[in-house]
DNA sequence: ACCGCACGCTACTCGCCGGTAGGCTTTCAA
DNA sequence: TTGAAAGCCTACCGGCGAGTAGCGTGCGGT
């Protein structure tokens, strides 16, 4: 129980630090106003994380694998490459929209985390981006999808959807569900496939 | 001349700027490296601008508008929507690719903005979005296009080609002329154009 | 009831960096 | 040749914020 409180006061801090890190970036935001948002005081802080750029990497890392394994865990599915694609354009932006604010910083942010953590988070989006172009490359083997260079339209595609984080407003017209399943017809049409448009 | 001499000086400070700022992020370079950069001292640079800040603006807002101007002039090209797609894709990938490091320094560093700043820039880009998203509306309108919801395929096409500052490497694989021609047909595909494959 | 310990606070240090004051040098006009 | 002004430098200030030392306090165990 002692270990579940401890995990409780990390998540707290974390929590406020993605607010105002999002809100007033990172270099703007102290960690006195991160603890008297929290009503404690900085040393707090300091008793659950080495300093401020370990918290800058406890945000973007654990986001990055989420999206990691929404591709992963959609490519290991049964189906189609079609099939497969959709998957992974819905699970990948669903966790953007979900955790747009981590997101955020994560880009915007870059540049302020260590050399070891950026080495890290780094490993995991050249994973991202070699599963999100294997699949396309399946398609393209199977027949199903055409295009005439899959590294380029994978990164065309991750950007498509990373870049939700910039113009995504919850509450707003669209809801996640229903922006995913649009942002999934535009990426099949990018690759070749031939969507009915619902409308 | 004396006058030229002054705008030589302003670029120089802001080639300089740019730079360091592009890799060490705009709060991880100080007035000194750029002084010391060029050979001079900091308050050189405070005879050509009013402080950091204004440095950062001076380098977002041009760029921003040169976007713009670029989605904006192919509006106004005598064309088919299609043609006038193509034409407003090729030219904003192009001005992402070239001015990379501006655009990046933008999207990373805009909460360092001043608010005037930021409101300018940011009336620039709902001018952009909304020449992008009337294109698509005339497309679909002539029935060049299928799409359901211009407003969001607009954020999406503008999300992929802007996202272009990422992972472009002047050098690499791809020059910028084919760069934005691919990304040009990747967009038509989305707008639901039939485009022939190239390779 | 007492002891000890875990925990968080108060109160500091210290380095960094944006911004400025004032002087020196060079250039040009008369 | 000299007066004046433009331009850049040296040398400084002041504030801010990350990170720390050490104290007080209250809780749990005995």
């Amino acid at each position: 129980m002692r270990d579940e409180i401890l995990a409780y006061k990390r998540e707290r801090i974390l929590e406020e630090a993605v607010k105002l890190f999002y809100e007033r970036g990172f270099t703007g935001t102290t960690l006195d106003d991160i603890a008297s948002e929290l009503g404690v005081t900085k040393p707090f802080i300091y008793t659950h994380f080495r300093g401020k750029v370990e918290l800058l990497a406890a945000l973007c890392k654990p986001t990055i694998e989420l999206s990691l394994d929404a591709v992963t865990a959609a490519a290991a599915q049964p189906g189609s490459p079609t099939e497969k694609l959709r998957l992974a354009i819905v699970g990948f932006t669903k966790v953007v929209l979900q955790r747009q604010p981590y997101i955020a910083i994560y880009f915007r942010e870059e540049k302020n985390l260590s050399p070891e953590a950026l080495a890290e988070i780094t490993t995991l989006r050249k994973a991202f981006d070699h599963v999100l172009s294997g699949l396309l490359r399946d398609g393209i083997a199977a027949g199903e999808f055409e295009i005439d260079d899959h590294s380029l339209a994978a990164l065309a595609l991750g950007g498509m959807i990373s870049w939700a984080y910039t113009w995504y407003r919850p509450g707003g017209r669209l809801n996640i569900e229903d922006t995913a399943s649009h942002m999934a017809d535009l990426a099949l049409r990018m690759a070749g496939v031939r969507v009915a448009i619902p409308a």
